[in-house]
DNA sequence: GTCTATAATCTGATAGAC
DNA sequence: GTCTATCAGATTATAGAC
């Protein structure tokens, strides 16, 4: 007969099974607004449609968020979550942990074509994330810096690049955000920008880091 | 003894002073709803809200406007015209009327400038003109076709650059939107982007337009 | 932890007097 | 053209029973 242990032993956290519940509870209610706001809007958002999807009274979901900004929260954490996760993927590819990066190009070609899939793939997810359009909504503390994290592992990746010129670091991110920005406003669905991804790479990285476009083996 | 003509004789359109005053009372509405959204964000305009701006009930201002819709599609319309404009006082500089521009690199700077400076302005209407975020607005075909024009009046400039590949304009038009996104989402009220703008520009230039930096006057 | 009941407020829009 | 009155409904959030 076996023996359910009282106290989990893998978690680092003692979380009873109380505690467990009520985690998937919460993420529960955090993937049906997902699901409502990519239907309606990221306004769109009310309690009572929340409820419904989630197959509970609003008044119920106040049992686990305490207001309607604590969820927009949660959706902005766990989409920097996200982010972070889809950017350590890219850069986990072999050749790519080296101090100095082996195929530099590839490896910024294969970021800017995760980043910008990430973005166009969820475009209610990049409003939350990278844009300034819910009124009054703030991140806690807590989940900007989860924000700044993704940041820095980027800036931390172009460093390696011999990108340090915080100017250069901007324009990488200008020309990024650009290309998701104009597909997602003007040819949602579409891959107008996607084609010209690889062009923009290699014209941005000609300008920030032309070192890596000279000749490597120099005649003697 | 001057005499003021019954009839206008300088417009075209046969407005008498009621529609005059009418005109002028939809102006000023569409002015306040300006000032409004720049207050409460462009999803916080209310019909309420408006009406005390412009002093008046909420409900009188259907007489003007059948609905809430046609005010943003109106401030949608006004928008564009304003871009539209800024956009041609940057071409109607001295030597920029030529078939062939005489300084290109020199007019694509201050192109972007303009359009840099026209989107970081004013936030709130470079979300209604460039993004997709109001749920269920879609502009009026007369404004939509507002919209289409100033594109491609762009376009044209381009072109007169030697830039007549969609993929380049589309690329063009990337780093322009970039730098102004990033500018209003991560340093609202600042110029990390603008700084950069120059950088950005020649950049550009380079990949959609490199004959304009081969050497004009070649040694015979 | 979920419910009912309800507070308190806001929403866009219409009817009709003046 | 502006008003009062009002509809018909939505909104977030709280109190308290079970």
């Amino acid at each position: 007969m076996t023996v359910q242990p009282e106290v989990e032993v893998t978690g680092s956290a003692p979380l009873d099974r109380r505690a467990v519940r009520r985690q998937e509870s919460k993420d529960e209610i955090i993937a049906a607004a997902w699901d409502l706001v990519r239907d309606q809007g990221l306004a769109g958002l009310t309690m009572r449609d929340l409820g419904k999807r989630v197959g509970m009274k609003a008044q119920s979901i106040y049992s686990y968020f305490a207001s309607k900004h604590e969820i927009y929260d949660a959706m902005f954490h766990q989409g920097y979550l996200a982010f972070a996760a889809a950017t350590a993927d890219v850069w986990a590819i072999p050749g790519s942990e080296a101090e100095v990066a082996e195929d530099p190009l590839g490896d910024a070609r294969r970021a800017a074509h995760s980043f910008f899939e990430f973005c166009t793939s969820d475009p209610v997810r990049y409003q939350l994330l990278f844009q300034r359009t819910i009124p009054d909504f703030v991140p806690s503390d807590e989940s900007f810096a989860v924000a700044v994290a993704a940041y820095d592992a980027m800036a931390a990746k172009l460093a390696g690049f011999g990108v340090t010129d915080p100017e250069s670091v901007d324009l990488w991110t200008a020309v990024l955000t650009g290309l998701s920005d104009q597909q997602i406003s003007n040819d949602p669905g579409g891959d107008r920008w996607e084609r010209v991804i690889d062009r923009a790479v290699e014209m941005a990285l000609r300008e920030i880091a032309p070192h890596l476009f000279e000749p490597s083996t120099p005649s003697p």
